[in-house]
DNA sequence: GTCTATATTTGGATAGAC
DNA sequence: GTCTATCCAAATATAGAC
């Protein structure tokens, strides 16, 4: 990475793959800073606070969840289901590593804790689980939403072709919450 | 917690709890002091690091599962899908916590690293793709693998009756790693 | 086995020069 | 927009008393 040129947007960027490799709070501005090649106070010029770093760097991933519980809310009941499978496997695909943190570390979720990304959460689960929502539906939703991470977490699927990995994704959406 | 009772095990218990509620970097010894209602001191008396306690509160789930794998290696190939699945769906259920932090926790994730725990975990997702191991199976392996987190990150799965969520998981391994 | 006190390092954050 | 230098708080860890 070039010196004089830690944009906003490379912080974002060196933030995220590290925020993925050692969790957030594992992570530390003095690491960002050096992945760059710049000092710590670089980084303050561009962020007043490490917490607003990683509000911009999850921000986008809450964006997309939001966008796509509200295409799958407004489709016909019986689409719903694979219509957010789908939504979600591509998500989990295209972004694993956003995905990932966002999902998946307890610095994200206690970021969470409380907002209307929370609600948000919970209505994909309820989504997936359909209107029946048995308790069996609702844990192989949790299950499926949790699964997701398999993309940013084995290493063989992080390397595995896009597409390929994406319809196998829908796949297991299909086999785990399709019709009985 | 009783002052004057902060044996090794409560220390770990403790730590357990907040590794779990704040991930692993995210826990300080002040932390756990605290809610043992001891010193920082104390806790060194029983622990040299930090990291020691870690691996302390992790490794009975490293042993578990390494024993787990080695029962089901010894299993007919076509009970092997299904034995694993029932369990590690009991493991899930029974030691939510413990599971969710070894499983999930990136700090974990990095102590595994390059350890016989690394391969204990690639050992199991190829015991459940099965002996085709297409990349469809192999993916929806690490999916279920990563959705066994599900009860520890969902609080209605939190709050469920083990019996049934344990019954659920096992269904949800029989619809993505079933025979065709 | 636990305490007080302290050493040392690291992390978040700011001031002011260039 | 980046640097050096610095502040302050918190974290890991140790020493020595009780």
């Amino acid at each position: 990475m070039p010196r004089g040129d830690s944009s906003a947007l490379q912080i974002r960027e060196a933030s995220l793959e590290l925020f993925f490799r050692h969790g957030v709070s594992g992570t530390s501005l003095r690491m960002v800073a050096e992945s760059l090649g710049v000092t710590k106070a670089a980084i303050y010029h561009h962020y007043r606070t490490k917490d607003d770093i990683v509000r911009a760097v999850l921000d986008p991933a809450f964006t997309t969840f939001t966008t796509l519980v509200e295409r799958v809310d407004a489709l016909p009941p019986d689409e719903q289901v694979m219509a957010l499978v789908r939504g979600l496997a591509r998500q989990a695909v295209v972004h694993r590593r956003l995905y990932a943190v966002t999902l998946h570390d307890v610095t994200a979720a206690e970021l969470r804790r409380g907002s209307a990304q929370e609600q948000t959460f919970r209505r994909m689960r309820d989504l997936l689980a359909g209107p029946a929502s048995d308790r069996g539906s609702v844990a192989r939703s949790a299950l499926f939403l949790s699964g997701l991470m398999a993309p940013a977490v084995d290493a063989d699927l992080l390397a595995m072709d896009g597409a390929e990995l994406e319809a196998a994704i829908i796949e297991a959406g299909a086999r785990l919450l399709g019709r009985d």
